[in-house]
DNA sequence: CTACATTATATGTAGATACATACATTTGCC
DNA sequence: GGCAAATGTATGTATCTACATATAATGTAG
């Protein structure tokens, strides 16, 4: 299915502004499939992304704001979404002794547990991206970049 | 910025895995951009789109449905987004006689004033995609596609 | 024509979100 | 040290969202 068929507009200005449609349009497509994915494991998107991240530090804790930083949609409330996984077992939170202010998180032994089941079914997901061969991906991902940074050029 | 500084993600499996997160950090990024300028005028993104193809209607009514068919984001609640924009006055509800299950919804003039007056300045969110130059960000839309596309054959 | 399924829209509800604000802690300056 | 600004996190609030359900109108099988 076209652009034009999946939101029934027949023609756009031009091709940027068809692109921007696309863009918005497609990665919601995305997205929807990624949350119902979450969902059937009792998960949402963001608490996932969080996790993962969690993992991937080896043991060593995250704050709040790195875990922003981190984030693919940097989410204001990172720490209700912390409180989740929290109440789930999946992380810990404990007081900075260094800086008060901050808390570090760790992901639990419960967390891996949980995540590691979902690495093979994850990679389903992956494979929305398989409609391009590597060049293309490579190519895209440039193109990606580009339109984030075409901000400041015209602005 | 690269999608790697931009999450703080020094590298990715493959450039499908980093060809996701891009997908889903830029589209997000772009939707906020669009969210602060909207909002700037006192609208919403799903607003002002749904404004927008009733324009394009010439003074035909559409129904939910067919707004639902339509929007980028296919939301659940397209009846509760022109309750908004009835209550400012931008759209009209009658009951079709032909089918009375069905809603007929019309932009009012004040409708039609209101987005004329965004017209220009909409503009420069479509200078987002300049980034690109015409060729590339065709190539790019015929590979937004291919990704949607891909579900069928890969799963 | 009646009964039942289907369609179109609206609404109730729980949970998620953005934004502003609050609170505690640390930093830097005098 | 004392005090204002900055920082890191949490929380209150209104709004938005998805999902289930309700309501009403239409289509259809018998």
């Amino acid at each position: 299915m076209t652009i034009e068929e999946a939101i029934k507009q027949p023609k756009f200005t031009n091709e940027y502004h068809k692109l921007m449609v696309n863009l918005l349009y497609t990665a919601s497509w995305v997205d929807v499939k990624h949350q119902q994915f979450m969902k059937s494991y009792g998960i949402t998107v963001q608490q996932f992304n969080i996790l993962r991240i969690l993992r991937g530090q080896k043991g060593n804790p995250l704050s709040i704001n790195c875990l922003i930083e981190r984030m693919i949609d940097k989410s204001s409330n990172a720490s209700r979404i912390v409180d989740k996984l929290e109440q789930k077992g999946y992380v810990h939170r404990t007081v900075c002794t260094n800086d008060r202010r901050q808390v570090e998180v760790r992901i639990t032994e419960e967390g891996i547990a949980f995540i590691g089941q979902l690495d093979e079914p994850v990679k389903s997901l992956q494979q929305y991206a398989h409609g391009l061969n590597e060049e293309e991906a490579a190519l895209m991902n440039n193109f990606l970049d580009k339109i984030r940074n075409s901000e400041i050029t015209n602005k």
